[in-house]
DNA sequence: CTGTTAGCGCTTTCAC
DNA sequence: GTGAAAGCGCTAACAG
């Protein structure tokens, strides 16, 4: 039967250890975990022994006793993994290398694949769940639970849970402001669906941020998907209608390497003709182009770290005390490239 | 302090359920765990005990006897998440739903981290380990281990281990039987750092095509990176050169795109004029071109799954029996789209 | 059929 | 300082 290599041997327990150095198991317990309590030469002894023996403490056993494990769940339909990477990566770093342990869960949009996870999450007794949604909508919440769970990204549809997710509106707001500062007066936005929270409160605060200036967008918001295709039609579209444009703020990467497609049929110049900036500052889009785009990056790293930090503070924190609850909207970033400044 | 929801109130255990139902915690394990012999009327006041305490079993106890967790550490370094989600959904549905759950690693390229996560994911008592390296070059070996490792996407430099990596030189030459089937004959190859292997071996397949059709490369190999850039540059003086090419196969979607964009710059029709052919068939890319991409799809979710089954192979199979070994190349597959095949 | 007993590998009192 | 003993939650013999 085709399998993997061949295993090294098997674990060495403490009883191991303990029988090596010549002293008791409690004895070498404490040792290994640097207790007070022992003398320093049985400590050295113990310490030799397990390095001889390659002795690695039963993590399981420790969980069983510590009612802790130190894994946390991250539950997701983000079947890209463009959301749950960079999230998953905050949460592994929220307390220093290796003190945590993501399991990740991938319950491809089904509810009742959802629910087998969330069992077995729960049956490995992790010490909290993310829920990663795919989209800033909210998702049905997960209801009350044994261990604390945060919602990331997409929040949940329960008050009383605690979601966090990038904010929005202040993204629409960054893009826009910084196309005013490139001294840009004539701003169309093409988004994608306007049934995504998402869309609405990126416009929002596009909406906002041009008010403060005294100014309106040109043109309606061009809604449809957050495909390149649309970027390209909808391009075509504005341009037709209001060639004066000069700055074009974009719901999605995608949605802005469509516009940029249709900006070069038309003979305009990014940025010198018309400034371009995409949204969630997806690397393999935004770096590639031509010229490269400026973006708002959502910060997702640390909305990750964020969620794991939620998570233990819950635990630890003093028993019925109910958390924080609500949508807490995490700041966002501005990255600048050559579709609005350009490049010496 | 800021916290997640308050949690449900603590889990019941065995000896809860067995109190209620007024039988032996032996009993009861028997009757949850769906034994033969125990009294019908015994099982039913055990299940609904449990039911209506929402017993659920702790993992971490069943695991310490069991000695198996039925989690598997999944050690990567592709950042993008790009490989390593469609391997992780592949491994999650080895054995159907729930059976088993993945712990993702990601150690960014280091491999002071990568030790790190190592040490954690053998404490924690994973059943195997797979290693996904983040292009097809071998890496370095994680050496023997208690538990099985398979290296999946990038094999491992120690032939002792088992790797499993897509079979490129078969997409080589897939892609060129493709391009030849449309009729196309002066085909040309854009690739990225011929110091990859999957560079060399995308190649390799790409010129026994050609060879046994009777055909040669149309120009060189132009090497570089896997960007669009270079799929731009490249494209622009292959076609300065050898204006009479009519296929191109490229060594990434990426490479293809740029390629694309600069068919589209010559006036030259896709694929009327010119077909053009990916790799990795990457979604985001591949269908949002115009126009779309037919590409080589590496099946990594089926590599995923058959990593996670060799695991479970090594582990039921008998002890001290070497696993099998080398380095697997596992089936690629064709993806037909507009840019070879026009659209009625 | 059911319950008693032992024990997975570890930590933690609490005597000595 | 050190070790014997209890126990985390569960399963697996083995008696009854």
């Amino acid at each position: 039967m085709p399998a993997a290599r061949r295993t090294a041997a098997r674990n060495a327990t403490l009883g191991d250890v303990a029988k090596l150095a010549g002293v008791s198991i409690a004895t070498a317990s404490k040792a290994i975990n640097g207790r007070e309590d022992v003398a320093p030469g049985t400590r050295d002894r113990v310490v030799a022994a397990a390095a001889e023996l390659a002795f690695s403490p039963n993590q399981l056993a420790r969980s069983l006793i510590a009612g802790r494990t130190g894994t946390v769940g991250l539950l997701t339909s983000d079947l890209e993994g463009r959301f749950v990477i960079p999230i998953l990566m905050g949460a592994e770093d929220a307390f220093g290398a290796g003190q945590v342990n993501v399991i990740l869960c991938d319950a491809r949009g089904d509810a009742i694949r959802e629910q087998h996870h969330l069992k077995a999450l729960l049956n490995r007794r992790v010490d909290g769940i993310i829920v990663v949604g795919r989209q800033t909508d909210p998702r049905p919440s997960l209801g009350e639970q044994p261990v604390p769970v945060v919602y990331a990204y997409a929040p949940s549809d329960d008050p009383a849970d605690l979601s966090l997710t990038p904010d929005n509106v202040a993204g629409g707001r960054l893009a826009v402001e910084h196309l005013l500062g490139t001294g840009r007066r004539r701003i169309a936005h093409i988004s994608g669906d306007p049934a995504y929270a998402a869309a609405q409160d990126r416009t929002t605060g596009v909406r906002a941020a041009l008010a403060d200036a005294g100014l309106e967008l040109v043109g309606d918001v061009a809604y449809n998907d957050w495909s390149e295709h649309w970027g390209r039609d909808a391009a075509a579209m504005l341009l037709a209608a209001h060639p004066e444009i000069d700055g074009i703020v974009c719901g999605s990467d995608q949605i802005a390497r469509g516009v940029l497609d249709t900006l070069r049929d038309f003979d305009k110049r990014v940025p010198d003709d018309v400034a371009v900036i995409g949204y969630d500052n997806w690397e393999v889009l935004a770096t590639q182009s031509r010229p490269e785009l400026t973006s708002i990056d959502a910060n997702l790293q640390q909305l990750g770290r964020a969620a794991a930090m939620r998570i233990f503070e819950a635990i630890d924190g003093a028993d019925g005390v109910d958390g924080e609850t609500g949508e807490h909207r995490l700041p966002v970033r501005l990255v600048i490239r050559g579709s609005t400044i350009a490049r010496r």
